[in-house]
DNA sequence: CTCAGCCATGACACCGATGTCATGACACCG
DNA sequence: CGGTGTCATGACATCGGTGTCATGGCTGAG
């Protein structure tokens, strides 16, 4: 490989010279210039990364811990969108700002992180952004000082910089558009509850119920999948959470799904319990994955969890902490809207009381 | 961030004699090795990758150039499985390596290679592994003969090592076991057939009548879909394609589709026509994407498209490649099993004439 | 005409590892 | 007891860039 001072020997130049025709730092007179950039393309020189690094201490690398890539290989997991999306995020953000991205695997065994760690510290990146796969509390080894750390998808109890799902937000919006669409019951089959996600969303829930005057009835809100559930046992698990909300004296006429897969398979469900989708019954999800949202007949409305939002908010926060500026206090909170699909039906409105709730504006 | 000096230092020894300790190349008197470590872990010392570097001239990355992390996001892509796999494949393969990944997303856009394979020059990457969204032939810009290239799921007409998914295998292994539950009529709704991947295929399916005594009719082979079409286009295209196979005089008794997702839009047209799945009609895709053959209800027979062993195979050869071995002359193809599901019904046998083919083993 | 000041360039040291070679302390052999 | 070899360690140069400072030539103001 051609290094700095081939190139200055070719041009009859000093290395400085050179140097400062690659970074335009100073002047350069136009022939000296035109000598030296020839003498480039001719040996095909290109840059040493690791010798600038080393003297300016700056590597330019940002480094990216997640599960996202080995992960959903076999195991369809039970947190519905890929957190690869919020990686998508992060690699977009990253790519206008002239740093290279180190990705690094954890092969879903969180006890590699501290290998992870060290090998990014010996390429001396200058931040990390940690992904979760899914809104949870994490508790990373310390790091040096001297790297940057933001929490993506996932907050810690150190107040380390992170960046998280609105979740109460999205479930709030998903509930008031079915309630605009004339719904009033309003089932909703969440996920484990001891998930960060189901305890907000269930809050967001209620939120829209208690907007619109809705009584809250707790015989609508079934937990509808466990930690780690088996194909069998999930399929099990949402049969059952469907017959109980169904058979109910007051059935629902639309219900909400943890997310969107649970959603795909209920249609196959309610579809066997000889339901038409929409006529007799409505479905929402959540995540808009949009593999699942889309491809579904009828298309399935969802809220969307923001995860390429994430990212770039991830990765722009850290952008920003390297540039030198203060740590938010709080987490930032990312909203994502609602996606309409076929699988909700617009109920007739109730003639007696015509409340604003009930209005829809299209 | 503390040097080997430092650490020297608190140690009271030579920067070498750490060095050695750091390496093992060369005896060390158990207390002075005491006495480095423990400055070491004091320090936090980690040693520079990039001073490294610089002296040994190696750098330890792999450079790795994918499209799968961008796409996939908000376009649900034609080609079904995202190649995502594959890169889950390389980062498995190469963890145990030692080197480090350093990932580079196009973004979708292919001119944006040049300037990735610029990023990677610079930090002196050993290999590249240069990763297609589906099979297809490509073509790379020229990189300098230090750096070993390996082409995934893609291959050129430099005779670039490359590794491939065996879709002719995979077709024909599909329609064979579709034959041994008794399928005798078997439609194939393929993908453009512009796509290698369906050229292959469709050879793979007439091998299979071929070997069972099954004349080729060309009216069961029909294109399902087109290059990249809107969703309201790949919806009719699907619905037409399958009216079409449905009306001959002599039905088909098993539709195989281009790739799973053709085959989840086909669950809600063919039960839109009232058909009971597998009752009246069964149902095969390709890709395996388990998100979707699982989830379905009933479960989906498909294809593996072996995407994590290509990336694993592709690093190993990229691995080989950097330990001085010869590339192999030809493309290395990889095979994968048939997913059996539940919507392939088992055919009665006829009576009349009792062949092997027509036999199960299990 | 002279000197301040800019322009273009080069000499040199340094970043943090490690390969090469040298050195001093012992041990072992004859 | 002297010579030879091994062990443990250090001095120094080097990898490929770039920051610092110096230098020589030229311009323009006084």
């Amino acid at each position: 490989m051609a290094t700095i001072y081939d190139v200055a020997k070719a041009a009859g130049v000093s290395p400085k010279t050179v140097s400062r025709v690659l970074n335009g730092d100073a002047p350069v007179k136009k022939e000296t210039l035109d000598r030296v950039q020839q003498a480039i393309s001719q040996l095909g020189y290109v840059p040493s990364s690791a010798a600038r690094t080393m003297r300016s201490n700056k590597s330019g690398l940002i480094g990216l811990i997640t599960g996202a890539i080995s992960m959903n290989a076999n195991v369809v997991d039970t947190s519905g969108l890929p957190d690869l999306f919020i990686v998508q995020g992060i690699q977009k953000a990253i790519e206008s700002s002239g740093k290279t991205l180190l990705i690094a695997d954890t092969g879903g065994k969180t006890e590699r992180v501290p290998d992870l760690i060290r090998t990014f510290e010996e390429h001396r990146v200058e931040g990390i952004i940690y992904v979760a796969d899914h809104h949870q509390q994490v508790s990373l080894p310390r790091i040096g000082s001297d790297i940057k750390l933001v929490l993506a998808n996932c907050y810690d109890d150190r107040g380390t910089p992170s960046v998280l799902p609105h979740d109460r937000q999205g479930q709030y919006a998903l509930v008031r558009s079915l309630i605009a669409k004339g719904h009033r019951r309003i089932a909703y089959l969440s996920l484990s509850p001891n998930m960060d996600a189901t305890r907000e969303r269930t809050a967001g829930y209620r939120d829209a119920l208690t907007e619109a005057g809705i009584g809250f009835d707790p015989e609508l809100v079934v937990t509808a999948e466990i930690e780690s559930p088996d194909r069998e046992t999930a399929v099990q698990l949402l049969w059952d959470a469907i017959d109980r909300v169904l058979t109910l004296s007051e059935p629902p006429t639309v219900i909400c799904f943890g997310n969107d897969r649970m959603a795909m398979r209920a249609y196959g469900i309610l579809r066997s319990r000889g339901l038409d989708l929409p006529g007799d019954i409505s479905v929402a999800g959540y995540d808009n994955y949009r593999l699942i949202t889309e491809t579904l007949y009828p298309t399935l409305t969802s809220a969307e969890l923001p995860y390429a939002a994430i990212g770039i908010r991830a990765t722009q926060l850290l952008l920003k902490l390297l540039d030198g500026e203060a740590a938010p206090a709080k987490p930032i909170l990312v909203s994502g809207p609602v996606t309409p699909g076929g699988s909700v039906r617009e109920l007739p409105k109730p003639i007696t009381k015509l409340s604003t709730v009930g209005r829809k504006s299209t």
